[in-house]
DNA sequence: ATATCTGCAAATCGTTTGCATGGAA
DNA sequence: TTCCATGCAAACGATTTGCAGATAT
């Protein structure tokens, strides 16, 4: 997480200008867990910025997201999910609800070297994301 | 894999009618590890059934998915990818050439007991998605 | 005979792009 | 002053849908 001092040098250091929506932006996405696609970024936003574009919310999160200081979640739906959150971690999406939950300190380095001697890839990442029912989703069912 | 008789017999049970557009569409999934998009399916059978319409593809790899004989991959490229292998098994995608291959037999037990104790969630499922070099683009980076 | 399927074209939806105006450096 | 960014609208690409004619049962 960078405040938006730390995120207007990183830009500038970048050839990028600092403008209020991109720290906007940014912001959003630091100050929330629910990982949140490009349509609620823009929601949230239109308020204080009636006159934003999509094509500005995308614009953004794609430098962000070059720049290395978020990162964009594809987890089986049909719109990207961003999050400011960079360090390595699972995801979970609830089928019932629909919200996406990090999921900590798994420890994925015997999975990790276990892959990359079955596949023979030089590996780079990995991706794991869990699907299932949140515990007020659970709950519910079973009323 | 099903032989064609036992696809036939599937659909008739689930009143779907058997039709050739079908049982190919099936028999190019389950003749591959290459886990074909929707397009690639298309133009395979393009010679075959000129006539055929990327409409026909879509609706057939639905219908195959709900029969749950073949699932649908979402591998963070821009199509889907389809697969007649239904075993739980991880995808590693080469970075330089695009292939996605299966990678058989990790043991993902301790994970998925690890991810349901710190999710709280009931899981019902997992993907997980490696990213990497195969070892014919790890060749051609070296030189 | 009847319900379902195919194939075409149009629609949809998330995302991207071109370009004129506006704002940061 | 000089780029770069914004915001609009149009373009895009994968996928879905409506519907008339064709086909499986």
């Amino acid at each position: 997480m960078y405040t938006s001092t730390e995120l207007s040098k990183l830009l500038r250091e970048n050839a990028c200008k600092v403008t209020p929506q991109r720290l906007a932006i940014y912001s959003i996405l630091a100050s929330t867990k629910a990982h949140p696609t490009a349509e609620t970024i823009y929601k949230k936003l239109h308020h204080q910025y009636p006159t934003m574009s999509f094509a500005t919310v995308y614009k953004t999160v794609e430098i962000l997201t070059e720049l290395g200081i978020i990162q964009k979640l594809n987890t089986g739906e049909e719109a990207f999910r961003y999050d400011a959150d960079i360090s390595r971690h699972a995801h979970v999406r609830c089928l019932g609800c629909g919200r996406v939950d990090d999921i900590f300190d798994l420890d994925t380095t015997a999975l990790e070297e276990d892959a990359s001697t079955k596949s023979q890839y030089t590996l780079q990442g990995c991706q794991i994301y869990f699907q299932g029912l949140c515990p007020e989703c659970a709950k519910k069912n079973q009323q």
